[in-house]
DNA sequence: AACGCGGGGAT
DNA sequence: ATCCCAGCGTT
């Protein structure tokens, strides 16, 4: 026991966190379990790679159906590359953050033309690729590379903080957290040690309420000594969220096409595709909303949908028009192919608001 | 360093 | 209502 006190405690620390880690380890379908590992299964740098990518602020439950889907669309990282990047648009929609998607083609792209089809298997080699930055460099390099990277996302940021009772407000203390992280992460099993650190932080060492009574590093923890962990991270307060109003066109032929456009590639949905709308600005200018149409037609008002972005929250005044092909961007859709386009969930509200059945499994 | 960028689940 | 989520790229 005498040789244990004297050791340095961070030492001690990671080892204790992954007896608990080789315990308490949640399964995911991208994981290779502790006891897999042992047994010589090593993890596939695509599925680490596709599913950080998919994890970036987006919880695990959010990300699991659409990794399957990725998997079976495209098994490897080289059929990814040599598919349509419309597609790629498509099979994310709904996952937000669609720039991830665009990043993770041209990652693919460049994988597959610069690097022959591999991943590179260091942290500064998977920092200079599309999409990866930071966070997901250090998680596959350690994950999929075994390599001693000092992974940091929001969970561990969490535990660091409340580990050390970090006064100082994120995101500026995140250096020094990194630092603290960079100690403590293991020569051996860097990969299993980041995340133990990320499962703790989601089954733990959780934002409301932890569950310090179960936690594997209580006795280490100042914030736990302090009786008040919920007090971090500190943070710095952030802004109110404006209202943005807009009106949205879903014009339909007899023949049951709807009229689509492709929104431009950078910004909010970058590359998606959307119905009709008029710019989304803090007042609509008088209260016809309907004047800014596509084109003339018997507009009927359908009601409002709200839609709240990171920065914003969106009401749009929903109209509908039976209506023949008609003259305007974009192109004509069948209903039963709408399934099928990158429409992010705020325009499929729009759609359904109009059209309440057109995502039915059965439109009739 | 600050900001723009989705969507959904937990509280 | 508010917070948060295995963050990244741009300015």
């Amino acid at each position: 026991m005498l040789q244990t006190l004297s050791q340095p405690p961070s030492r001690n620390l990671a080892e204790h966190l992954l007896a608990w880690y080789d315990r308490h380890h949640r399964e995911l379908p991208w994981r290779v379990s502790p006891a897999a590992a042992k047994a010589g299964k090593r993890a596939d740098p695509y599925h680490i790679w596709l599913s950080e990518v998919m994890l970036q602020q987006t919880t695990v439950q959010a990300v699991k159906p659409y990794f399957a889907k990725f998997l079976t669309l495209w098994p490897t990282v080289g059929e990814l590359a040599a598919g349509p990047v419309e597609d790629v648009m498509a099979a994310w929609a709904g996952l937000g953050y669609y720039a991830r998607a665009r990043n993770l083609k041209k990652c693919a792209d460049a994988v597959a033309t610069l690097h022959g089809g591999v991943f590179p298997d260091t942290e500064d080699g998977l920092r200079s690729l599309p999409g990866i930055g930071d966070y997901t460099s250090a998680a596959v390099a350690a994950i999929a590379f075994n390599r001693q990277a000092a992974v940091m996302d929001g969970n561990v940021e969490r535990v660091i903080s409340r580990l050390y009772a970090i006064d100082s407000p994120l995101p500026g203390s995140k250096p020094t957290m990194k630092a603290k992280v960079a100690l403590l992460t293991p020569a051996d099993r860097p990969g299993d040690f980041a995340q133990a650190m990320m499962d703790l932080g989601a089954t733990i060492c959780t934002p409301k309420r932890p569950a310090c009574a179960l936690c594997p590093l209580r006795e280490d923890c100042l914030a736990f000594a302090e009786h008040d962990p919920e007090r971090f991270p500190v943070k710095a307060k952030k802004k109110d969220r404006p209202v943005r109003l807009g009106a949205a066109f879903v014009a339909v032929t007899p023949e049951g096409e709807v009229l689509l456009r492709r929104r431009v590639e950078t910004g909010l949905l970058g590359g998606m595709t959307e119905v009709p709308t008029t710019a989304w600005t803090a007042r609509i200018d008088g209260g016809d909303t309907a004047e800014h149409a596509p084109f003339e037609a018997a507009w009927e008002p359908c009601g409002t949908i709200i839609h709240v972005f990171t920065h914003f929250e969106l009401r749009l005044a929903v109209f509908r028009a039976r209506t023949e092909k008609s003259p305007a961007d974009g192109w004509w859709e069948p209903v039963e192919n709408l399934e099928a386009q990158a429409l992010p969930t705020v325009m499929k509200k729009v759609i359904t608001q109009a059209l309440p059945l057109a995502f039915a499994k059965n439109p009739n």
